[in-house]
DNA sequence: CAAAACCATTGTAATATTGCAATATTAAAA
DNA sequence: TTTTAATATTGCAATATTACAATGGTTTTG
């Protein structure tokens, strides 16, 4: 069938799992970590880093973008991608509640998920 | 082409890749919830608690077990998976990791990735 | 032993992802 | 306005993922 079957699950797992697909791939936390290093990137300069083409590079930057984790603005006359700071902290909230969670023995007195 | 070139990047975006990779489905994200909550589970209840069909359900399993996040042991007559500790706090270190590298404003002098 | 319960594996189909060549598109420079 | 550059989009091919029916292997029950 292959299409993941979302509506069987709740908001959050469905949220979280959308963010950890976008780090689910070596690319995207390169692409992530360059942009950060260098404060922002024009980016065919991740072309010549990864040696992937620009159409893929272009293609990963469009998935990074959809979650809102990038700004694109002007410095000068070029588009620079840079993180957008803001998403990037509110990406950590799911994952570390999740952590935190899965941490801790369970109390079985308290509710259900 | 189809398959990742993860030739191209390094052990630690790899592996983090690699991890993601695993909560990047929300029925993965929604068994590790199960699994804790009822600290062990007796497979099966997966499949009734999910609506996915018991093939699925192993083959989501598995994915989880190939990185060692589960322990699978008999109580009584039945096998039971329970979270593999160790594993799921070692987890969270790739990913705290580049959480904070990217939180901090990057310090110029500093190397290299 | 036969039936039932549980789980894994196999086979197959549908869809998603990854990657690149070719081709737009857009904006600055000549 | 043409050329150049940077990036996006399209089209296609290869591979991966998701899902389930059918089947097989175990173990427990009857």
């Amino acid at each position: 069938m292959g299409a993941s079957k979302t509506h069987i699950f709740n908001y959050s797992q469905n949220t979280l799992a959308v963010m950890a697909k976008v780090l689910a791939h070596p690319a995207r936390i390169a692409i992530l970590e360059h942009i950060h290093k260098h404060e922002s990137c024009m980016c065919n300069d991740l072309v010549g880093i990864t040696g992937l083409s620009q159409p893929t590079i272009s293609q990963h930057l469009t998935e990074i973008k959809k979650v809102g984790l990038l700004k694109a603005s002007f410095i000068g006359k070029n588009l620079f991608y840079s993180l957008n700071q803001e998403k990037w902290i509110a990406l950590q909230i799911p994952f570390n509640t999740l952590f935190t969670k899965l941490n801790k023995t369970p109390n079985k007195t308290t509710n259900e998920n």
